[in-house]
DNA sequence: CCCGACTGAGTGGCTGTTCATTCACTGGCT
DNA sequence: AGCCAGTGAATGAACAGCCACTCAGTCGGG
């Protein structure tokens, strides 16, 4: 029906199709949870035949794999690019911050599945874990052993800690986002927190 | 087998099971995640059959608030308690945040079901957040701006922002010390986390 | 025609829940 | 004491609905 109308390119047909099988899968776990998700539910919504989730996906679970590890390298990848566009180390948690925020707040469905779904399974939090999560937190921590050094931050601090405790700070303003019945904007809440946190 | 030899006492036995029960679903929601775990197991775990799970619980899902809801109770019981036996606003955070720690650090099968399962749907995350969540929370923002009447905390700080930066860094622990390898006490976090939260 | 993307009805396995039945016990009656 | 109906907790086999996944067939472009 809305499939590759003049160029014979292929390639764009194949990527959009997985790519709207992955977005309607976005929206049908952020509403329904991972778990109460039938297939049927996203291949409609993505306006396929169920089979055809099939031929792009191995399984559900891989579905929600993609959904993690494609946003996740993403995420990493822009956190990377703000941190070379700075040298003070305040000024580079404040981008952290900020692009955490601000990524979650743009796209809501995105941010239930990664604030509640994913959450789900002890199981797939282990993968979770070793997978970008840990590189994540080791950004943030490099960035706060860096500005220790430069006479910034508290010498004698833990840096993991301190690392996790920030990104709990923001995963919980983030989960609270989700669950507020108030609309309001998530990412000036980066501010809030690295305020509080650096003084 | 084991039902009431000497006394007359029913009662015990009755409760007896519906705690066998409960904790069963706690270690087997543990292992397996609430929807990868059938009524069966948590049975067989109870040492009962599939049909008495019937007559202490409606559903698997109100096994799921039971857990919940009994421990909330208990927790925020434990901590008003806590608060009554102190006036300094920092001790006061301290005890909640160690007693936070030390309730999840000593049943990690109750932990696992309270940082990983009940985030598993958005729907439960919503009536968690409407329950005893949000008292919790109040608990420790009112402590909080005890403290800046008192003048001891910034006062131009939100109070409700501190309050949700402090439960995701302790939330964050949590979860870290869950998916964690290495076997390290969880409660003394919390003094770690208030020195850097406080200073 | 051929090829491969796509379809969607069907299937197999699974599991939450039910309910007919068992059984240990009680209390009243002889 | 001995007997027996009554009680309700406990059982577990069976049920019923659900849904991830498959595959024989369709369709359209080249």
């Amino acid at each position: 029906m809305r499939s590759a109308r003049t160029l014979p390119s292929d390639r764009p047909v194949v990527a959009d199709k997985r790519e709207a099988i992955l977005r309607a899968a976005i929206r049908i776990f952020a509403q329904n949870g991972y778990f109460n998700s039938k297939v049927a539910d996203i291949a409609s919504e993505a306006g396929v035949a169920d089979g055809t989730v099939y031929l792009y996906f191995k399984s559900k679970e891989e579905i929600l794999h993609s959904i993690f590890d494609r946003s996740m390298e993403e995420a990493i990848a822009a956190g990377k690019k703000q941190l070379e566009q700075t040298t003070d180390p305040r000024e580079k948690l404040r981008r952290i911050a900020l692009l955490h925020l601000e990524r979650l707040g743009d796209d809501r469905d995105l941010a239930v599945v990664f604030q509640v779904e994913l959450r789900g399974s002890t199981k797939f939090m282990e993968e979770f874990s070793a997978a970008g999560f840990a590189e994540y937190l080791n950004l943030i921590r490099s960035t706060f052993e860096e500005g220790q050094r430069a006479g910034v931050f508290r010498a004698e601090l833990n840096a993991k800690v301190v690392a996790k405790i920030l990104f709990g700070a923001l995963d919980e303003m983030a989960t609270n986002w989700i669950l507020s019945k108030r609309r309001y904007k998530l990412a000036p809440m980066a501010d809030q927190v690295l305020d509080i946190f650096l003084n």
